[in-house]
RNA sequence: GGAGAGGUGGCCGAGUGGUUGAAGGCGCUAGUCUCGAAAACUAGUAUGCGCGCAAGUGUAUCGAGGGUUCGAAUCCCUCCCUCUCCGCCA
């Protein structure tokens, strides 16, 4: 959520920035509002709660002199009543001012191109060779399916759709993948994380998901948990409620866990095979950086994902999101999208985002700046690294082979410990 | 799941209704001393919110939320968490 402060003393310029989100505009004076009847009930309260502690001394000491003190005492019940009742109505209006607060959508960056939906994102750069052999290439699910590494029926009678079962050299193959994205992300100086997979409502709140995004996510009601939809929940969570030395910036984790998602709403020819499950692997990076860098986080974070996807050869384009397409709680995102040479289109595999002080300030992670001062936000950031599903389809139609085989890319030999499936 | 104990500042720990935001210790920071360091000594050392240009000031916070009271870290209720023993278990 946004600072109140920085609502109150730029109510236009939030309102432009929620407009070119996409979102509407009158939840900011509303916030305005609710603020302004708050401070005036922490104003009445504070007074006499200040009086009545006053008196409360004055109560201490007539006793301790056995002095009468019940006429004062008749007076401060009235006050006590008072104080009762402003409170109860400071603790609705901050009640109010949260809810208003949490459905202001963080603002885009200067940076961020002003658009409303998927055609004014803007593509930033283009890598990697096209497919270059002589015949017709086959999506993933045919390749898939005849080499018997990911059996989507059995999976369907299982669980449901959705939910592929990797097997054979499939679930080496990812598990291959997995390895190798943790160990490039190792050595590009993150600390890798393995994270509980399921959050609390507050953790779920802090990163945004709710109440945002709740039908995306599997629910467990008996003990009032939810499935982490991505691993960016538990492990920007770590630092909630605390307070770190600035010494300590830039913190960067990595974790790879598996990632829920109801995916609501999706239909047709997007589900088809790998597309879009239900339950798939991804290594996510985070990070924790002081807010004057952020931005430059930003961009190593950028280059970090897509250096897997030039170590795979994988073809890629890079993609800064417009204003309307970006999401509520980011005020930057990239996304990386790999060719999928049997199906003719992009798939994305990652999404890499600068939150500024959006999630950090709700989840009230902070730094004592060297210099002294008071504690400040954090910026928070992170990208993925990149999820599996996708990555392992347009792998395997990008080094199929006229008979259906799929060559193995040479990065990855030490890590599946086989060159060829089929 | 059953029985019991307990949750106080960065850490340890005192405190069972009245100048207790909170003794004492440790740690940390600065100063004195020293060629320098250690030791010793001195001082400082929480966070949120409101008002204020600021200095400052008011208020809240002793796991969380309610309640009793003129007044709560201290009493009552609910919830959460931790520890010990038993049960179950990868």
């Amino acid at each position: 959520m946004l600072d109140i402060r920085f609502i109150r003393e730029n109510k236009d310029r939030v309102k432009e920035g929620v407009i070119k989100k996409g979102e509407v505009p009158s939840k900011v004076d509303e916030v305005v509002h609710a603020d302004e009847r708050r401070r005036k009930l922490v104003q009445q309260g504070e007074d006499l709660k200040s009086r009545k502690n006053a008196v409360s001394a004055q109560v201490a000491k007539m006793k301790a002199n056995k002095e009468d003190a019940s006429a004062i005492i008749a007076e401060m019940k009235v006050v006590a009543e008072k104080i009762k009742v402003i409170d109860r109505e400071l603790r609705e209006v901050e009640e109010t001012l949260r809810s208003l607060l949490l459905q202001i959508p963080n603002l885009p960056h200067p940076s961020v191109p002003v658009g409303k939906g998927p055609d004014e994102n803007q593509i930033i750069s283009t890598w990697g060779e096209p497919f270059l052999i002589d015949f017709s290439p086959k999506p993933h699910w045919e390749l898939a399916e005849k080499l018997n590494i990911v059996d989507f029926t059995r999976g369907t009678k299982i669980t449901g759709t959705g939910y592929p079962v990797y097997v054979g050299k499939g679930a080496q193959l990812d598990r291959a993948l997995v390895n190798f994205f943790l160990d490039e992300a190792t050595a590009n100086g993150y600390t890798e994380v393995f994270p509980p997979l399921l959050v609390n409502a507050t953790s779920a709140t802090g990163t945004g998901q709710l109440p945002d995004k709740e039908d995306q996510m599997y629910v467990v009601p008996r003990d009032d948990f939810y499935l982490v939809p991505t691993a960016e929940v538990p492990v920007t969570n770590f630092y909630r409620d605390e307070i770190l030395a600035e010494r300590q910036l830039p913190i960067k984790f990595s974790a790879c866990t598996p990632c829920f998602r109801r995916e609501a709403g999706s239909y047709g020819k997007d589900v088809r095979g790998l597309n879009r499950v239900h339950q798939f692997n991804k290594v996510e990076l985070v990070k924790f950086v002081h807010p004057d860098n952020s931005y430059e986080e930003l961009e190593s974070l950028c280059h970090d994902a897509e250096r897997v996807l030039q170590k795979l050869g994988l073809q890629y384009h890079l993609l800064l999101m417009c204003s309307g397409d970006m999401g509520f709680t980011q005020a930057k995102k990239y996304d990386l999208e790999v060719w999928s040479v049997g199906q003719q289109k992009w798939l994305e595999v990652s999404s890499v985002s600068n939150f500024e002080s959006y999630q950090a300030r709700r989840m009230n992670i902070r730094f004592r700046p060297e210099r002294g001062g008071k504690p400040e936000i954090v910026h928070t950031l992170n990208g993925s690294a990149l999820a599996l599903p996708r990555v392992i389809a347009a792998l395997l139609e990008h080094y199929q082979t006229p008979e259906g085989k799929v060559i193995i890319p040479k990065i990855l030999h030490e890590y599946t410990g086989f060159e060829v499936i089929g």
